[in-house]
DNA sequence: TCTATTGATTAGAGCGCTCTAATCATGTAG
DNA sequence: CTACATGATTAGAGCGCTCTAATCAATAGA
């Protein structure tokens, strides 16, 4: 039952320990004929290298700590993919954690992915002080997701949501819209964010920007709708809508379709994040797509060039989110 | 930079390594004064137990190897939180990887997961051949979710499919409904023993069934309907639809408004997973929910069960899935 | 007073591997 | 024929920890 180590393979081989480590990790040197009969007999034992042995002795690590704060989230989801993804293909593993968003279930998190002294760790949305993460960062490199940081030894990838927001106001704009209203997503990872981005693509339209306080849920988007109906702006109730993401939207549809308002013929809507629900053919919601699975992809590389020695200095990755028209905008009715 | 060992800690409290080990592991027979001795220098010194040392040298391993199908399905992604919560609450950590329904690339995210020795290896909804999971048994507990075995050494857990199917299927027939399709999910995971519930449940209340081949999509729910509509069973129009998924359904329903029939007026559509659409106040869907945080636990649960020795024979959990009534489900107008 | 007994502490081997430095063949130049 | 590369192989230490068995101190029992 036990498995048989590279002790085994050797003896069955007829050839040292040391040259069975070498043929499994494929050094130059060696000849063919040792080569094989080794590659043999670690077959016929069914060998294979004990990774967390090798980390051990090699002083080097092929794990990578990954925290998500929320996995039902289904942006994290797909952002893991790409780590997962960019991952495998360097030859690292992911050990992973949830913090619930919780600072304390966070840190106990952290020390948890620590313990197993990963190469580096990543951090999908933390919501850890900047302290913790700075201590963190002085076990090895960080890269944060979603968050911002101004460490040092701390690299970020994040979407760029005020150009995301911006997008979503010019297509708006460009369609004909001028009373253009903004969902805000409060304390939301990336609402501060695209609200400035909302306000400044207003302004440089000339137009009034109208921000109604609201949270990234549909329920939300629901209420934060009937408050704009019940007491609308000076101008007039808004023929656009730009949400704090895609669920918000769908919540501020509900409620508009509950009064009588068709989308996008009496009101346009647009979300944030394309996420699957976006893609629905039931919702078809216009929405503006971070490229999760790059972000991911962008993350292990970051960490990995620390991990090489390559670069010493942060990178802040900010990646240029793209907006995906699809039928919840439409040019206001006349 | 190095970070301190154990070595390290001994030196600085004037004790011996071995003491400083069983204070980590806070074993008992340590004198309080020698403990908290210990301790303070640990803690001066910011140690941490290095875990993947103290698993190569206990010859244990609170490591459980996770191989997710595809984690954009949020139902994995819920059953792996409640796996994070199960292990995390029992000391465990999870080491996880994606094998995209594909045998090869699954059978490489297996072996990868192998080689950290972990104290087992959860699949969710694997494609492997049952070869290859009879392989990885037998270098520990194996544990499926979502995929049944016949395996000795191999647990699984599934929601009764067959059960969900029945459930939604007396729920109509409870609302008057006689005639009641099935949009079925083909291959997909679980949609045979969905298809089955539904025959069953059917013949139980000696009502034809009516079986459409579809697929776990939105855009093949949609399909499915544009056939029924144009190729109508005998005995017309069904009155409701029993989808395969709730992404099947949400087609459905588009299909079905698209044409001027109204959900659930005209027909009703029974979902199944719970997904976080079905609970939008915009779909409103009701759905068929299968225990996912449950069904980690019990995956977890099982593999511990192994792994400490108390048990030896698989176990196979069926969990009980719920209906949870929502608006696409009605008394059908007569 | 001497021996058990018990609890606290430690020496030292070893987990499965890598890595450095040493050893052992070969071939090749002087 | 020696000296010296050069390539292939191996001995042995050590990664950071746990675990067994041994040691040591202190108390209790005879």
């Amino acid at each position: 039952m036990a498995r048989p180590t590279m002790e085994d393979v050797a003896a069955k081989a007829g050839v040292s320990r040391a040259l069975v480590s070498l043929v499994m990790r494929n050094a130059p040197n060696v000849s063919d004929e040792r080569r094989t009969r080794v590659l043999c007999a670690a077959h016929a034992l069914g060998y294979e290298p004990h990774a967390m042995a090798r980390s051990l002795a090699s002083r080097t690590s092929t794990v990578l700590g990954v925290m998500v704060s929320d996995l039902r989230n289904a942006f994290f989801a797909d952002v893991v993919e790409g780590l997962d993804a960019a991952a495998e293909a360097a030859g690292f593993h992911l050990i992973l954690n949830t913090g619930g968003r919780s600072p304390a279930r966070e840190r106990a998190a952290l020390k948890s992915l620590l313990s197993f002294r990963p190469a580096g760790v990543i951090l999908l949305s933390p919501v850890v002080p900047a302290s913790a993460i700075e201590e963190a960062a002085a076990q090895g490199p960080v890269v944060l997701v979603s968050r911002t940081s101004r460490a040092a030894g701390v690299d970020t990838v994040n979407d760029d949501g005020e150009a995301g927001s911006a997008l979503a106001v010019d297509h708006l704009v460009s369609l004909g819209h001028r009373r253009i209203a903004h969902l805000d997503g409060g304390l939301a990872a990336g609402a501060a964010a695209r609200r400035r981005g909302y306000q400044q693509a207003m302004r440089r339209h000339r137009l009034h920007p109208i921000i109604v306080r609201s949270e990234h849920t549909d329920t939300a988007g629901e209420k934060a709708v009937h408050e704009l109906l019940s007491d609308p702006p000076q101008g007039g109730m808004p023929t656009a809508l730009v949400a704090g993401n895609d669920f918000n939207a769908v919540g501020a549809i509900s409620a508009l379709e509950e009064v009588g308002l068709r989308v996008p013929e009496d009101v346009s809507v647009v979300g944030y994040d394309n996420t699957s629900l976006a893609a629905l053919r039931h919702l078809s919601l216009t929405t503006v797509d971070q490229p999760r699975t790059e972000m991911g992809r962008l993350a292990v590389e970051a960490l990995l060039e620390r991990v090489r020695g390559e670069r010493a200095e942060p990178v802040r990755h900010l990646l240029h989110p793209s907006l995906v028209v699809r039928s919840t905008t439409a040019a206001p009715e006349r």
